[in-house]
DNA sequence: ATATGTGTATTACAAGCAATAATACAAATA
DNA sequence: TATTTGTATTATTGCTTGTAATACACATAT
């Protein structure tokens, strides 16, 4: 999987890194069960720091999405927790696209457009 | 207008506000050409710094949304700039959110329909 | 005229975060 | 035994956030 970060954002390195990783295991790029590049090697691709990679990694296993293993490396894990609704961050964050979206006067149909496409077909 | 800032939000105090102001905007709660609060008087009513409020109106104001005037304070502009699209970074964004959506297993008819009710039914 | 109330500019400071850097360690495999 | 894995540690640098105390330009009210 190929990881491009942004030097311009405002987002940190590691929380890219989170975010790409997690909408790859969404689109199906990363299976489940799947390795993950080692954190050397992502960090020689990306040409940052390898503790900025273990950073990412550590997130993503707090929050459940990988387990990482002392050499077999991280993987995707098999059985990710399920949640009956979006975290109260995740809710004001669309709540405040949708705001944005709405002053600019991108009709609603565009929005959820996004949304379907993003959430894709697969399964 | 009651602005509630979030302690533990790892969200900047300026963009909570900012942020509260445009969904404000959205929502109807405050109209066009609207008197916004003074920074002194915000300031004290939430308990926080005057620079602090002033960044946020800055920000507001130097993405469209508002207009200030040394004494007449800021006000919401009656002309906001319309979008085509969503900006990258806010695709980015809920491509984020719909993807965690999406692994925790939550149906994307719930997704559109909290689209649907933050864009509101105005107008 | 004088005082008051706007947003804002300035300067300084403290605290925390992000990222790098150089090592070192535990554990498993080759 | 050597290598590879994620991780812990310590230190350092730079940036952001928020506070604090003033001061200024400007417009209105008294």
């Amino acid at each position: 999987m190929i990881i491009r970060i942004d030097e311009l954002s405002d987002v940190p390195i590691y929380l890219q890194i989170r975010n790409q990783i997690v909408m790859g295991i969404s689109g199906g790029e990363l299976a489940a069960g799947e390795q993950l590049p080692t954190v050397r090697a992502l960090a020689l691709e990306i040409g940052i720091n390898v503790m900025t990679v273990s950073k990412a990694y550590q997130l993503l296993k707090q929050e459940g999405y990988i387990m990482t293993d002392r050499k077999n490396g991280a993987r995707v894990r098999m059985e990710i927790q399920k949640q009956s609704e979006l975290s109260e961050a995740n809710k004001t964050e669309l709540r405040r696209i949708v705001s944005e979206a709405r002053i600019a006067g991108i009709p609603v149909e565009e929005v959820l457009s996004l949304v379907t496409e993003y959430y894709g077909g697969r399964d």
